[in-house]
DNA sequence: GAAATCATACTAGGTATTTAGTAGATTCCA
DNA sequence: TGGAATCTACTAAATACCTAGTATGATTTC
């Protein structure tokens, strides 16, 4: 139940805002087909040849893998969603900020929504363990 | 000398990638020409006149303003590279983290750039701020 | 077993992005 | 003062993205 077979990863394409959506139905319901996908979706109205469409082409893309023994294919996203997280915030680190992790993260702290308590103290145990792993 | 004159900002549409790039020109090197951005950018091998079209494009859009005083306008980014930076991340937010600043700050620090002992300490000090400022 | 349903593949079109060329006006300078 | 250089505006084209329709074949249902 880990993830620990990949040397895939490194191709797979930075998801469209669209694909991010249905990514997000699909690490939420698990493996699903078409039709799921298209009921879950939180933008109504889309037509149901939309999604189908959308998922040819993420399945093209290496973004999602499928499983075509039953009639109706069933989709899976090929990352997970960290690791997806991951890889847009790296994009954006590089695009934005160039590189700074810091920079990037005391801009967040000082935006929106100011973290509660508890998640600062969530923040600090981890820069804790960045402490203690690194010195 | 400040950029208190503004209720603009909220229709700036978020940068695309080389706008991005003709951005951090500006910010750099202030107010430009066309020219003097060319000349000054990363990626070299762009034609003039496709810098000079993506101003054009910017400048429509609202990304840049521009003095046409001279024959040679005179570009200057819309937005501070601090306020872009913020535009980009709040965006990101949504779209990939479901509004978690937190979650967002704990996949920055856990990944590439581990940040150095200064820049932790940095990070604290916001913290700290953070907790007197809103208990 | 015929009709309705459901699934996929293929095709298509509109918009955005990126790139750059051409035309025409202005300025430079030898 | 006339050619070279420079600048803008306008046009264009390739690619990506998003959306959805049509064709066709399989499956279910009465």
């Amino acid at each position: 139940m880990n993830s620990s077979k990949a040397p895939t990863k490194s191709t797979v394409p930075e998801p469209t805002e669209t694909e991010l959506e249905i990514l997000s139905v699909l690490w939420q319901l698990g493996p699903s087909t078409v039709r799921q996908v298209h009921e879950s979706l939180e933008r109504h109205g889309l037509a149901y040849t939309t999604v189908l469409s959308m998922l040819q082409i993420m399945y093209q893309k290496g973004l999602v893998i499928r499983d075509d023994k039953e009639r109706a294919h069933v989709y899976e996203p090929a990352l997970s969603k960290h690791q997806t997280q991951r890889q847009i915030l790296g994009k954006m680190l590089q695009r934005a900020f160039e590189g700074s992790a810091t920079e990037l993260v005391m801009q967040a702290l000082g935006s929106a929504k100011p973290a509660s308590p508890d998640e600062i103290r969530k923040i600090r145990a981890r820069l804790d363990e960045l402490e203690r792993h690194q010195k």
